[in-house]
DNA sequence: TATTCGTGGGG
DNA sequence: TCCCCAAGAAT
């Protein structure tokens, strides 16, 4: 218990020498000692709630150079932040995002509020965003705690104890190791420790700040940790989409509702996906009357929590066709539109025009 | 409390 | 190939 005490209070030195040394250099990261831009910082967290890196880089950048403060993007049309984000999933994060900007913008002058419980109040930042803007952008103590710090202290503490019990002692943890001095400096240091060395699957104990504290590393297992609940499994929808393209190559979309999957984003008009989708009934979804041909192969996509086959109807329309209700012409090169992944899939599928030998 | 929400890369 | 999962939040 002694010892324990002992190990604990030299932990948060021994994690900042660490990043001192080792810290990622991140396009979002002010450099050592400068004061960080509040905003780059907020931005920069609401993209990487579950997205990598590596994935949010180049949004970060795109947003930074046309949106470069607060104000400047609460101004901004929610379809353009839309079509900003598009490809990076979550969409309503960019929603949130947009709603966030506006409150700083108009209740708060521009500036945001200082203090973990005011920012939790922001939309879009739950626990984990607001501990790590307080921490990061003010240098307030606060607990930040996101899956690479879990993975941390889970191993460091052989916290063997399934979610939901086995988080709060995580957290509780986390909350007696933050320090008062550098707390945004500590809160990165363990998330790039959880991100280089203690990582999911092989860690590099070997080289590791923490491995003379680490319970799990003299256990001689640290892989087992965390402890995670076991995953439902991901049940198969399927669907029609319909693909209706005018001579000048502008192509027939909608958008989709602003609340639930794909919220608020360009969508190619179908029938709803479902587990008992039936391919003959596939036709009375089809947004116009026209001759369509189907492609070869339905276009595949993995969601979190099901996996999607769309059947992919390709049709002609008329030059001066008038789009049905609901609908619109989006100009062939789909610029302006805020295309998902999936449809920009489905999108280039139908131009391929595989249709395959039998039809 | 348990679900719902995207996407791309790595093992 | 498939599964895992990544700086989680909202409902």
């Amino acid at each position: 218990m002694c010892d324990a005490a002992i190990a604990d209070a030299a932990i948060p030195d021994a994690v900042l020498a660490w990043y001192d040394r080792h810290r990622r250099v991140l396009p979002w990261r002010a450099p050592p000692g400068a004061a960080a831009d509040p905003y780059a910082v907020w931005l920069s967290e609401i993209m990487l709630q579950q997205t990598t890196v590596a994935a949010v880089k180049s949004y970060f950048s795109a947003f930074l150079a046309r949106w470069p403060n607060v104000d400047a993007l609460a101004r901004a049309p929610a379809e353009e932040v839309m079509r900003q984000w598009a490809g990076l999933g979550y969409y309503s994060r960019a929603r949130n995002l947009h709603a966030c900007a506006k409150t700083v913008s108009a209740k708060f002058g521009g500036q945001f509020p200082d203090e973990e419980a005011a920012l939790r109040a922001l939309p879009g930042l739950g626990p984990y965003t607001a501990a790590a803007v307080a921490a990061i952008a003010f240098c307030r103590k606060a607990a930040v705690v996101d899956g690479n710090v879990e993975r941390v202290l889970s191993r460091l503490y052989a916290i063997e104890a399934p979610p939901p019990a086995g988080k709060r002692l995580i957290y509780a943890r986390a909350e007696a190791l933050t320090p008062a001095e550098r707390p945004g400096d500590y809160a990165q240091a363990m998330m790039d420790l959880g991100a280089t060395i203690c990582t999911p699957k092989s860690p590099a104990c070997a080289i590791c700040p923490l491995n003379g504290a680490c319970a799990a590393f003299r256990i001689g297992d640290p892989a087992r940790f965390p402890v995670k609940a076991a995953k439902p499994e991901r049940p198969l929808r399927r669907g029609a989409a319909f693909y209706v393209a005018r001579p000048d190559g502008a192509v027939l979309v909608r958008t989709r509702p602003p609340k639930g999957l794909l919220g608020g984003m360009t969508e190619i008009p179908g029938s709803p996906w479902t587990e008992d989708f039936d391919e003959a009934g596939a036709p009375r979804h089809a947004p116009v009357e026209a001759r369509y041909r189907r492609l070869a192969r339905p276009v595949e996509h993995s969601f979190t929590h099901f996996a999607l086959q769309l059947s992919v109807y390709v049709g002609e329309a008329g030059a001066n066709m008038p789009a049905p209700d609901g609908c619109r012409w989006a100009a062939a090169d789909l610029e302006n539109e805020a295309l998902p992944t999936l449809m920009r899939k489905l999108v280039s599928a139908a131009r391929r025009r595989e249709f395959g030998g039998d039809l």
